[in-house]
Order: C-alpha cells, then sequence, then structure tokens
DNA sequence: ATAAAACCTACTAAATAAATAGGGTAAATA
DNA sequence: TATTTACCCTATTTATTTAGTAGGTTTTAT
C-alpha cells in the first residue's frame, strides 16, 4: 500500500495542476483545502521539490509550483521519490536493488514471478502521468 | 514490499512442496532448512493452517503439510492472508475495501489508475500459484 | 527594516513488523 | 496409563517505520 505520505503527495499535485496558471502556491493554502497537517505537507513539498518535481520560491509571493508540465511526470517517479521501490521484493527492484542471500537468482521461481508482477505495474506507473490523475470533469 | 514474514511463507511453502512425499514436516526441519526462526515461524505456518493452505498433525510423527495441490493455490491467497491488501489503495482494494473520504471515486483519476494497477497485479497473482515457484531444475 | 513564506533539522508519538517466551493440548507409543 | 513428541495459542518485548510536531533560519518583496 501507498503511505499517507504518497497519497498526500498525489493530493498536493493534483491541486498544484489545478492552480498552475496561479503562480506560486502556498504550504498552508494546499494544506487547508487539501486538510494535510501543514507541517507534513512541508516536509513532503521539499522533498518533491529536491526530486526535481516542484520548484519553490521564498518569501512574500512564494509557494510551489510544478516545473514540467503534468503529462511529463509519470507516477513511478512520485512513488519512487516519497516511498522508495515499486517491487514487491528488493531482489527484483531496478531502484532498490539488493541481492537476496542464499538464493540463486537466475532459478528462483519467486524472483521469476515477482519480476513479472514488477513489469505489470511499471508498465502503467511510467506511463501513466500527472496529466493522468487530475479531476474528470 | 512484501514483508519478512509473506517472505518466509513462500520459502516454506516452496519447502513443503519439495518434501511433500515424504509426510508432515517438523517446524524445526523447515526453520533449520530456511534459516527462519522458529518461533517466528511456527506463527506463519498457524496462520496459513487457519487460512487454509495447510494442515498439521501433533504428536509423534506430526507436522505441517500441503492440503491442496501447489497448482490450486494462488500467489495471491498466500499475500492476502500474510500481508493483507494487494492493492496501492484501500479505495481500490477488492478484499480490504475502505471508502475514501472527500473523493468521488467514480471521477477521481488516482482511482481509476490504481484499479488499473490492481487488476494487471491480480492478473499475475491470482494466476500464477505455488506451482510456478517450485524451483526450476 | 519588516513581514511573509519557504527551508531545514531534530524530536516525539503512534503504529506496525519482527522476534521471543512459555505454558497448553492432542496424539502416538510403549 | 505414562511419557514423550510436536503443534497450539496468547502475551510480551524489541526494533523499525510512519506520522506528525516544534522551532529556529534564510530568502524575498515591499
Amino acid at each position: 500500500m501507498l503511505s499517507k505520505k504518497a497519497q498526500y503527495a498525489f493530493h498536493a499535485l493534483t491541486y498544484l495542476m489545478e492552480k498552475k496558471e496561479e503562480g506560486p502556491i502556498l504550504i498552508a493554502q494546499i494544506s487547508k483545502e487539501k486538510n494535510i497537517s501543514l507541517k507534513f505537507l512541508e516536509q513532503i513539498l521539499l522533498e518533491m521539490r529536491k526530486g526535481g518535481i516542484l520548484g519553490s520560491k521564498k518569501g512574500k509571493g512564494g509557494g510551489y509550483y510544478l516545473i514540467k508540465e503534468p503529462n511529463e511526470i509519470p507516477l513511478a517517479k512520485v512513488i519512487r521519490l516519497i516511498d522508495g521501490p515499486i517491487a514487491l521484493l528488493p531482489c527484483v527492484s531496478l531502484n532498490y536493488y539488493e541481492r537476496c542471500e542464499n538464493c540463486d537468482e537466475a532459478n528462483c521461481g519467486l524472483n521469476a514471478v515477482m519480476s513479472e508482477v514488477r513489469d505489470a505495474n511499471l508498465r502503467i506507473l511510467e506511463n501513466k502521468t500527472l496529466a493522468d490523475i487530475a479531476q474528470r470533469p
């Protein structure tokens, strides 16, 4: 399951998409509109800025904003940034790989199935973007 | 990611498959062969027995054994039993559904994508069985 | 200068995961 | 029937992760 943090991240991003013509948006505004603890949200937005998803501006008139078009940000990127691996096992993770002990991966049946699962997930999560989760009319 | 518990469950099941002609297998034997804490494994096997995956026999000559053919046990069943939901969000879970607040699910873009992800996962995890994760030759 | 707003780090609390402990109960065997 | 074997069951402990809080720092517009 996605963490609360990741869910909040998606809510915030959705909000920033809706308001993207309005320039920088205050953390406080997102926090209020989306019912997310302000300080927690602050951390989440900061992570996304450092992760290259958001831009920010300090001082009066400041706030957060998207630095790319929504259709250029795959959902996989957000999930990996906030929650880490998408795979179900470390030994099949592309971005957070860890070898598993006492296991010959080339001949491990679980490894094979879980690789298939990972691929099925990524086929969706790498191709669907923020644009796809925008509120429908 | 799958918990350690679920990973241990799969290791134990794999072992029981290999030894399925030998009658009941001791917890202690699985524990030793697969390097899993005996007491922790005990709990895991018990859960799987209660969940209808394993049978057990007490007393001398006792132990655990599969009560179905490996190809009759989908991986999804094991995962749900040990770790709970397979879906990434409660609002798209088939077996552990929870409505999400302030969200019109029918028009929620995230809900739609995450449903798709769930389906892709289940297409694999409901169809692949223990037989598919048995060690290859 | 002042006020607004993000930045950054540390800390706390709650929840969950992982492991341990230990007596209870049923079955087999002698 | 006594004894041993081995699963049964619940509670407790410990470690890790998640969620949330706190408070000062830096930057920017006016």
